[in-house]
RNA sequence: GCUCCGGUGGUGUAGGCCGGUCAAACAUGCAGGCCUCUCGAGCCUGCGCCCCGGGUUCAAAUCCCGGCCGGAGCACCA
């Protein structure tokens, strides 16, 4: 019972109003206007970890239903993201379908004198709107109303001319819940439906509706939502119907990474970056990309849990919690950076030196080093700055294999066999023979060359490996060049 | 400017609704040590926090008021 407690303790709250609902319904509700990252991650990983803590359902919504932007790569794009972090879902649902049930409702509300058609000037709205006064058309019928709205469907007006809006209290404290818009005209073919509509639900309309049509029992989104949840609590009152528990959190900001979409989007199309996967950024692709596991990130989530309150994560953070599940699975390799050539004289002749991949677990294997031997003398690499580092007499040793003692620096690094048993000096990774060429994307998008111990080029792209005192790596392509992708220390 | 929301170690969180057991917990970070043929992992020790000021109370991180600071929104985007 004690070890309960804590149990619970160490896990995600529990969601308000738990027991006014049988099932417990969320949804993740994304805009395919661009890449998912780590902060819409939030929402999803969340409500899918709430629904499946509860036993209840994962709705998958696509709210497409601003033909401007939304893009049709995105999603499946935002599809493959999900199932990679782990979510499934029950229903999914394209808002770009459902048009027609938002146009249902939208002429109930018009015939009940709930909504109306506004023509005016947005300005001139505006201006009204905030001294509380009412437009013009607001005080229209129903029936004249009703006219306005077939004249809309009908095409009868020009983009930007006519505007649906929901009425509200014209003395609500904030102005920007009194009339809010709810349909307006699109004349841009959607990339999904095509020129199919013209009338486009705004954002709180086409949610509102579904969220209640698919019995959405919590909401959890973003605090920037707030002022819509009161907008959309408007509307309900409008229909009778109950509005569902809504939990917000603050915002998720990283600093020196552009989460912003509209920023990403821009960057990519003006090559400043390679892709949406592109190592700079923080996109689920780009993380994936970079060797990040999805127990990684579904763990840090959930630790950072559903506070209002803004948080600030630093790659740092990230990294520690990828290490603590990478560590125990990563193969274990040789790589030598900025490699320099060292020839050892006197040393015993080595063919080859067997180690184990993970060096605390003998069960997962052993791969070969093979050492090439010219003119009597074994011949090394060894990274360029690990050599910075040694003066003419010091003694070093090749790891796993032998102690020597360097003995010139130029024309090339050569070193005499000093013993064989490990000591306590400087220990350098090596490769010999059989050596590839590995060019690793550190996170500022640099390439750094070097060279990897043979069996590195039997890795499969996808493939996450520790380069020993290097950092995690994760193979990016095998060909025509073998490339990985910096993870992190 | 207006309307909301929030402020716990460097960072991320727990605790706050139901004041005392919180000179505050966990993770990460940093410092040191042990271990290890990696500058990784693991183990151990240490550093470091309740925004400020009043009030209520025997007692406040926790309740109230004020201030300061931060954030979100004020789109015919989502």
């Amino acid at each position: 019972m004690p070890e309960k407690r804590v149990e619970e303790r160490r896990g995600l709250p529990d969601l308000p109003d738990i027991h006014e609902y049988k099932t417990i319904v969320t949804r993740f509700a994304p805009n395919p206007n661009g890449p998912l990252h780590m902060g819409h991650v939030r929402a999803a990983l969340l409500s899918h970890e709430y629904s499946r803590r509860y036993k209840g359902k994962f709705i998958l919504r696509f709210e497409d239903t601003n033909p401007e932007n939304a893009m049709l790569e995105m999603y499946e794009l935002i599809k493959r993201d999900l199932r990679w972090l782990g979510i499934s879902w029950d229903e999914e649902y394209y808002q770009s379908d459902r048009v027609e049930i938002y146009y249902a409702h939208a002429e109930e509300l018009i015939r009940e004198g709930k909504a109306y058609v506004c023509e005016c000037d947005v300005e001139n709205f505006r201006k009204l709107r905030d001294s509380g006064l009412p437009c013009p058309c607001r005080n229209l019928t129903a029936s004249e109303n009703l006219s306005r709205w077939r004249k809309m469907l009908a095409g009868g007006y020009d983009e930007g001319r006519a505007v649906v809006r929901i009425k509200t209290d014209l003395s609500h404290p904030n102005p920007a819940v009194r009339d809010w818009p709810a349909l307006r005209i699109v004349t841009k073919s959607h990339p999904r439906v095509g020129g199919k509509y013209l009338v486009w639900p705004l954002y709180n309309f086409s949610t509102g509706i579904d969220d209640h049509l698919m019995g959405v029992t919590h909401v959890i989104r973003g605090k920037e939502h707030e002022i819509n949840e009161e907008r959309q609590r408007a509307m309900y009152a409008h229909f009778g119907w109950k509005y569902p528990t809504a939990v917000q959190y603050g915002r998720l900001s990283m600093p020196g990474v552009e989460l912003s979409k509209t920023q990403t989007m821009q960057m990519v199309r003006s090559g400043n970056l390679q892709g949406f996967d592109d190592v700079r950024l923080a996109t689920i692709a780009a993380l994936r990309r970079r060797g990040f596991l999805p127990a990684a990130i579904r763990q840090l989530i959930f630790d950072i849990g559903l506070t209002p309150v803004d948080s600030s994560l630093s790659w740092e953070t990230l990294y520690a919690y990828n290490r603590k599940f990478l560590d125990p699975v990563a193969n274990r390799y040789f790589f030598v950076a900025n490699p320099v050539k060292l020839l050892v004289h006197n040393a015993p002749k080595f063919k080859e030196v067997r180690l184990r991949l993970h060096p605390s677990k003998p069960e997962m294997g052993e791969r070969v080093l093979p050492i090439v031997i010219e003119n009597d003398s074994p011949v090394f690499y060894v990274a360029k700055d690990d050599m910075a580092t040694l003066r003419v007499g010091d003694i070093f040793r090749l790891k796993d294999l032998m102690n020597v003692k360097l003995e010139r620096l130029a024309p090339v690094f050569e070193a005499s066999f000093h013993s064989l048993e490990v000591m306590d000096v400087p220990k350098f990774q090596w490769v010999s023979a059989g050596a590839v060429v590995l060019e690793v994307i550190k996170p500022d998008a640099s390439v750094e060359t070097g060279l990897a111990e043979p069996s590195v080029a039997a890795l499969n792209v996808g493939d996450i490996v520790q380069l020993e005192r290097y950092g995690f790596v994760r193979i990016d392509s095998t060909s025509p060049k073998l490339i990985a992708v910096y993870t992190h220390k």
